[in-house]
DNA sequence: TATGTCGCTTTGACAGGACAAACTATATAT
DNA sequence: ATATATAGTTTGTCCTGTCAAAGCGACATA
């Protein structure tokens, strides 16, 4: 009924006790230490072995149940989800993801321009009117083989941007290093056919299928710091997530 | 400095108190007498105004916080979010979808059949050996005009159905009248071409963008309840959201 | 002028306790 | 056998209280 599950607290560490127990489950449940329909202890007696309170077990599960990997139910317990659901989509970049993956990703930047924000992103970004933006276009590649076509226009008052390190560096990246901490982003996903020119770029045969991004991003001073409009080969990419019922 | 945000209480209600207090500020926001990037008053403030703790008010603010309403900053203070930014990708049906935005949709049902499970099906939903499947597709229309074609699955030994009710009703709406809560859903976005037969049933022209995806749900139980496999018209349906820093 | 220190404000983290509501399973009565 | 009550378990809601950490501005100092 109760699985053991050690999960160790290092009270003189600086990250936060629930999120300490948070990993300690996470981690169990990934190398399957806890089996997907497994059972958890109950909240009051996991605090008292790991001598926490109720309440930070409790922030630890909540944090749990919305990316997914628990479901409660009161007057029952608490379950680890089924195997196949996995992971809450985070507010991430390509660039990461495809670290993350191992793949080792490469950028070629095909166009690069600062200049007076047009009207319709002078909108979308809500800028003042004395603020430009850089302007350009990107071919992201993943294991030698082409992957995304990039357009983005970022505001130029909260990070100098130049070609050589936007070859070397993601954007997100860069945006992060400059001190920008992100908060939140729109995005929209839809799809529509390679024409000609994005066909030769991405190596792809003309009228085949792309998967079409738009994104908004808002940093924790709610600015919008950046918007953008992706494209990928629907044959190399698509979006997973996972939707939790509030 | 402080904006004053008037928010009726009622302990009486079997509505829990910060989900009251949570309405309120949306409904605040919603209705633009919390105009975006309005500093709200701080959490122990409101909480003696509105004789609540502030944990309690604490809640609600995370709630709204995960919906992507408000961003707080240690220090400063809470802040509502730029308006562009708004609503988080739910849990919810096409149907539900098209019914909120007064579309008015509708449903031929193409196939229907009641078998027992393929394997990639048995596997996907983790079933049993002795459960079978309802396997079928429909076509969905909004305004006259179709939109998608949808391809499902649903184990049999937690609803029945048949043709009549999945012509009349959304299939979620169904599922939820036999008692089925759904808890969470894996999904996957992509895209792909018309094929010839997909191209008529939509009518549109072979060789045109399709939205794809994939979706398993899971209930409150950890059921797989439903896997389905839908095509979207490229040009009158997209997938909308906000992702949250975490 | 520049820089660092100090104090104020506000959110973040954590504890311990109390009762309510939902669910399960067992025992009881019809 | 079939309902019906009842007790026990577990999560949900709500409270009071304490201290820490981050951000910001004012003030003092070099």
């Amino acid at each position: 009924m109760s699985t053991p599950l050690s999960i160790k607290i290092d009270r003189s560490s600086p990250i936060p006790l629930y999120h300490q127990v948070a990993q300690g489950i996470e981690g169990a449940i990934r190398d399957g230490s806890l089996a997907s329909g497994t059972r958890l202890e109950n909240e009051i007696e996991l605090a008292q072995r790991l001598r926490l309170s109720r309440p930070t077990i409790r922030k630890a599960m909540d944090d749990l149940v919305q990316s997914g990997l628990l479901v409660r139910k009161r007057g029952v317990g608490t379950q680890v989800v089924s195997s196949q659901i996995r992971r809450h989509l985070e507010l991430s970049s390509l660039n990461d993801d495809l670290e993350r993956a191992g793949k080792k990703p490469s950028t070629t930047l095909l166009s690069f321009e600062h200049i007076p924000a047009p009207p319709e992103i002078q909108d979308l970004l809500s800028l003042p009117k004395d603020v430009s933006v850089y302007h350009f276009t990107r071919l992201r590649s993943a294991g030698g083989s082409p992957l995304a076509l990039m357009e983005n226009w970022v505001r130029d008052d909260i990070v100098e941007l130049d070609e050589t390190s936007l070859q070397a560096h993601g954007l997100y990246e860069l945006l992060r290093e400059a001190g920008v901490n992100f908060r939140l982003a729109q995005q929209r996903i839809g799809a529509t056919t390679a024409d000609e020119a994005q066909a030769k770029t991405l190596d792809a045969a003309a009228g085949s299928a792309l998967v079409t991004m738009q994104r908004t991003a808002v940093d924790d001073t709610g600015r919008n710091v950046e918007t953008g409009s992706h494209v990928y080969r629907a044959d190399a990419y698509s979006f997973e997530m996972t939707l939790v019922q509030r």
